[in-house]
RNA sequence: GCGAGUGUGGCGGAACUGGCAGACGCGCCAGACUUAGGAUCUGGUAUCUCCGAUGUGCAGGUUCGAUUCCUGUCACUCGCACCA
């Protein structure tokens, strides 16, 4: 037997397997597709990190075992090569960002294919092609020619850092997710996608498709609908304030209306010189202006607000005045930046009225208005509400929407927390915005037959103080001719965010090719939608959302044939430092991939993190336990002494063969990839158990361990004289009838406590069961002077016996 | 605060639809082979007051029977966070 060498068997099969072709998906095929997606990388500086190949490890297993299973399978791999930290990388080392991803792309390939994975190399792409991006192009301008994308002048997410805008999705805990810089606002005329149009549909057909729970509640959860009213009440102003409430049933206990600081016509009434108070109004103003959203955040615990002196609202309801004040609780964003004040059942507006002292009157009945707001929507009953009173939360909220319909002070109303999509960035790395600003025709769409609008060759991409995209420098590519007048124009300057480029790359990988079309209809039709989509959580309100978003566009436009991209989503758990935190540099427990593979292996690294734990969840890295892996590798390479004939099968192996391949069928189905391995892992030691095995279930073997560990199968099976590949040779089946026992072991229970096994044949039944149980030395012994009160068989499993004594 | 999820040996984790808790692996202990062992092989390994009892974060409940279902509670993780 020759010694296992990692290193010669599985550069050799890699080159075997690329040069034979046998991973590449048919175009023209009669067979059934299979889809498998996993989320193309950023191929950042660092390198590949030990958490990518998770997700990739999984689905290669699962892309591996359809492929034996006769599918036609698409498992493809590219590059979301555009942003930020390779344009930081460039500016810092003066280096083109081309260059520098280029270099990267390669370190990155380099390591994927070092890990065997079954991509079809042949359908990569990049999505700083311009053969790639000439497509994103052309999709943002068929949003723009439908009227979805616009430009707006308005309050941005402003990363100091960076010196870029940021989607709302990129704002976490108010710092720049990706740097942790502080973000404040700033006013700019942006490019914005309207995603809300499609909020509706984004939420309903969730339910055409197969998504963990987690995922579909999150996208719901974001999106964020609720049912209400507008409600108007009239001022001493002359101007109407309309509201956005969900409990209009509280009407009667609106004592008060808030309006955000930045709510519009406050300027009339400023001007206007209804506002007596107007210094003290302005400085308020300017303070929620100077505040970044960190700070809003930090100062949320205590309420502020500047009353307008002058200004009443009417409640439409009790015909009472009511004060009128601004304050930063109410975010002009929401709703209408107006909100009527319920201290009484609303825990903010409770605060509010405590603060400034105004009054609480009590609508809904059930607790203490007057030690805290009571919010309880399930069990209240209206009080002090007119022709509500008596009514419960619920019916009233009917009611007072019928009444406030019929007298024409109100109407229902959905509202949806998600925001449309900021899309332009101040950045030189990124899809150039294929617009062009005409003085007299406006904004004017680069004709399609000019795309790709390539990104200029330039000395110098640092963003500028001023907020202008490093483009804005390069009059070259400014200055144009308007595609509509013929007349000096200007070219936007903003480029796209990284998240259009995977908002479709999905569906380019089923034509990678194609120079007419993003793909062609017949390529679409036969591989969309993708059938299995694995990615990470943190995917889910940003990438998972927005394609969804481009998706549904395509498809009502005629270009996609599917409503939804993705028939199934699942998501992997984190891999963790060994010291059970995130894996990171400044915390020093990065694990490198590359070490891992040149110390143990492709087939260890991938058996040890698909063994690591439940899929699904997060786990920490050990670099103990990967040794198990390499052991139960050995041990497999070992079994080659223990083949000891030419003959057909081991019949002491028979049905632990049989279960084997059954149960790891089913795991991989159901992503329990460590409890198939720890089922091959105990059929190992079953084998060593019998001592000896045949060549027949040596290669049912090798196939059941090939998606897993596809290069040391590979080179066995060449070495039993395998046909073809075993990376493609057929999945191995079973047989149902040799997986049950002619025998089973039964537990006897005495008041629910075993007492005892008995074994009895697979076909007895429940009154052979129990006549055996009772035979037994231990249970007769327990049943002695006791009366048997009931007695209970679970087939297959035990026996209880219930006595009283 | 709201939403989602997780708590099982020294460690990672198993356990179908309510039916023998701890599969598989790591680590550890003992032995074998060795000049040697951080290699390999064999056996053992939840806890305790060890012929018995206890045990799946904690306290209850339903049940003949609960890691699994229900109620309450604590801890941790993730997401959102003044969305009216």
């Amino acid at each position: 037997m020759q010694p296992y060498d990692t290193q010669s068997i599985e550069k050799k099969w890699q080159q075997a397997w690329e040069e034979a072709g046998i991973f590449h998906a048919q175009n023209d095929s009669d067979r059934e597709k299979f889809y498998c997606l996993v989320e193309f990388p950023y191929p950042s500086g660092q390198g590949l990190h030990v958490g990518h190949p998770r997700s990739y490890t999984a689905l290669d297993i699962i892309a591996r075992k359809r492929r034996m299973q006769g599918y036609n399978v698409l498992y493809p791999m590219g590059w979301d090569a555009f942003g930020l930290p390779t344009e930081n990388y460039a500016i810092k080392n003066h280096i083109h960002p081309e260059i520098v991803t280029q270099n990267n792309i390669a370190h990155f390939k380099a390591q994927l294919q070092a890990l065997g994975f079954s991509f079809d190399w042949s359908r990569e792409i990049n999505t700083t092609d311009p053969d790639y991006y000439k497509w994103t192009q052309w999709i943002f301008l068929q949003l723009f020619k439908k009227g979805l994308a616009y430009k707006k002048e308005m309050s941005v997410n402003w990363c100091t850092s960076c010196k870029c805008v940021l989607a709302n999705e990129e704002v976490v805990g108010g710092v720049c997710e990706r740097c942790g810089s502080e973000v404040v606002h700033k006013v700019k005329s942006q490019w914005m996608l309207k995603i809300t149009e499609y909020a509706q549909r984004l939420i309903d057909d969730l339910d055409e498709v197969d998504y963990i729970e987690r995922v579909k509640t999150q996208q719901k959860n974001w999106i964020g609908r609720s049912t209400g009213a507008l409600i108007t009440f009239h001022t001493n102003v002359d101007h109407d304030v309309t509201v956005y409430t969900t409990r209009p049933d509280t009407l009667f206990g609106a004592t008060y209306m808030v309006l955000s600081p930045e709510y519009a016509p406050i300027e009339d009434w400023k001007r206007e010189g209804l506002i007596q108070n107007v210094p003290a109004v302005e400085a308020y103003q300017q303070e929620a202006a100077r505040k970044s959203d960190f700070e809003r955040t930090e100062m949320a615990k205590e309420k502020t607000g500047v009353r307008l002196e002058g200004v009443a609202a009417v409640n439409p309801v009790t015909g009472e005045n009511i004060p009128v004040f601004i304050s930063d609780y109410v975010l002009v964003s929401y709703g209408t930046g107006a909100v009527m004040g319920v201290p009484a059942h609303d825990s903010r507006d409770w605060e509010f009225a405590k603060k400034f002292g105004l009054p609480i009157v009590e609508v809904v009945a059930g607790g203490n208005v007057q030690e805290a707001a009571f919010t309880d929507v399930e069990t209240g009953v209206m009080v002090n509400s007119g022709f509500m009173t008596g009514m419960t939360v619920e019916q009233a909220k009917e009611a007072i929407k019928d009444y406030m319909t019929e007298k024409g002070f109100g109407q229902r109303k959905v509202n949806y927390k998600l925001r449309d999509w900021v899309f332009s960035r101040q950045r030189y790395w990124g899809e150039p915005i294929p617009i062009v600003h005409c003085e007299k025709c406006g904004y004017v769409p680069v004709p399609e037959d000019q795309l790709p609008l390539k990104l200029p060759m330039v000395d110098s991409y640092e963003p500028t103080d001023t907020g202008e995209s490093p483009l804005a420098a390069i009059d070259s590519f400014v200055n144009t001719t308007c595609p509509h007048c013929g007349g000096p124009a200007k070219r936007e300057t903003d480029t796209m965010p990284q998240w259009a480029g995977s908002s479709w790359y999905f569906l380019r990988y089923a034509d990678p090719h194609n120079n007419t079309a993003l793909a062609s209809k017949e390529a679409l039709a036969y591989w969309t939608p993708v059938d299995w989509y694995n990615g990470g959580m943190e995917h889910t309100t940003l990438h998972l959302l927005y394609s969804r978003f481009w998706h549904k566009f395509l498809y009502d436009i005629g270009v996609v044939p599917t409503k939804e991209p993705y028939a199934r989503r699942t998501s992997h758990g984190m891999i963790l430092g060994e010291n059970g935190e995130k894996m990171s540099k400044s915390r020093g427990n990065v694990v490198n991939p590359d070490e891992v593979v040149a110390q143990y292996g492709a087939d260890t690294m991938r058996l040890y993190e698909m063994f690591i734990g439940d899929f699904e969840k997060s786990a920490p890295w050990s670099t103990t336990s990967i040794k198990g892996c390499r052991r139960f590798v050995d041990r497999v390479w070992a079994l080659q002494d223990l083949l000891n004939d030419e003959a057909g099968e081991t019949p002491a192996l028979q049905k632990a063969l049989h279960r084997t391949v059954k149960k790891v069928t089913g795991d991989i189905e159901e992503m329990k990839f460590n409890t198939a391995i720890a089922a091959m892992m105990a059929l190992l030691n079953e084998i060593d158990k019998v001592g000896s095995l045949s060549k027949t279930d040596y290669t049912t073997l090798l196939r059941l361990l090939s998606p897993f560990a596809p290069h040391v199968t590979e080179e066995l099976w060449a070495l039993m004289g395998g046909e073809g590949f075993c990376s493609v040779a057929p999945w191995p089946t079973y047989n149902e009838a040799l997986c049950v026992d002619n025998e089973m072991e039964i537990a006897v229970q005495v008041n629910g406590k075993v007492r005892a096994r008995v074994t009895l044949p697979a076909d007895a039944d429940q009154a052979a069961a129990l006549a055996a149980a009772k035979q037994d030395e231990k249970i007769a012994a327990e049943l002695a002077g006791a009366t048997v009160v009931k007695e209970i068989y679970v087939k297959g499993k035990l026996v209880n016996l219930v006595v009283r004594k």
